[in-house]
DNA sequence: GATGAAAAATCTGTGAC
DNA sequence: GTCACAGATTTTTCATC
């Protein structure tokens, strides 16, 4: 499917995902427009899925960033559901993680403080369907590194 | 610091990032060099930090995302970072969170399936420094979303 | 099937206003 | 802020292997 030009084309783009295609084709020993190409057809394959903007949040004024693992009833049948659904409607909840033979699910919320956690947790997160129990962990700090993987 | 016109821009460059500058002007309503301009400037202020890769892991062959909470020695002091600098040399460690007044500390593994996750964490993961406890849980879903929070 | 070269359309980045 | 512009980049076309 891949072969190792693509794959070196990849890692490029991974370390560099603002570079130009030319730019990434003439590192991988390519032409521009074959190099374009290729990206183009893993893009089109859906190996690459696009790029994701990087914002400075705590620039903008969110401070806080807390991780929940809320448990969820185990009666009811379409409580996983429900609850995802509901869950995804919240602006704050920024990420949502389940997890093999489990009913419990994991938010992480972002806010601009305490406070204004305080008031997403009480009239969002407490008002969502389902809910068992809540653990609440307050990050301080989330490395993200997966440019070194392997291809 | 920012107008109603930067937040318009940032709003537009996050649901599109691949977008443009000239683009996401025009949607601002703006022309194209002053919306470049913008958004050179929020660079340069580190609000936005340039651009990261989404690539669809499991077409390439990691189908297997484990979340790791472990606990580490409470009695070194240096337990923390000597851990955490440790942690990052492992390539399939693609994620690593920290918590508020907790001693432990969260990993993301990706791995190609269950057999190659299982050879990470027996040469990796248990040969990381001060480890007192483990439970790892196997992920079945993950979705981002931070394209909506009011700005 | 793949490539490189070249051309056209678009975008970036700068300068003038 | 807009407009104009040169240079770079993207994207298509075409000849070639």
């Amino acid at each position: 499917m891949l072969d190792d030009v693509d794959r070196r084309l990849l890692r490029y783009f991974q370390s560099d995902p603002g570079a130009s295609a030319a730019d990434l084709a003439e590192r991988a020993g390519l032409s521009g427009a074959a190099g374009w190409r290729r990206l183009e057809r893993m893009r089109e394959a859906g190996i690459i899925r696009g790029v994701e903007a990087r914002i400075d949040w705590a620039a903008l004024g969110y401070a806080v960033e807390v991780s929940l693992r809320i448990a969820l009833d185990k009666g009811e049948a379409r409580a996983f559901d429900t609850f995802l659904a509901a869950a995804r409607e919240v602006p704050e909840v920024i990420e949502i993680q389940t997890f093999l033979g489990r009913v419990d699910v994991r938010l992480s919320v972002l806010a601009r403080d305490m406070a204004h956690y305080q008031q997403i947790y009480r009239d969002r997160i407490l008002a969502l369907p389902h809910i068992a129990d809540i653990e609440a962990l307050m990050l301080v700090a989330r490395v993200h590194h997966d440019e070194a993987l392997p291809l």
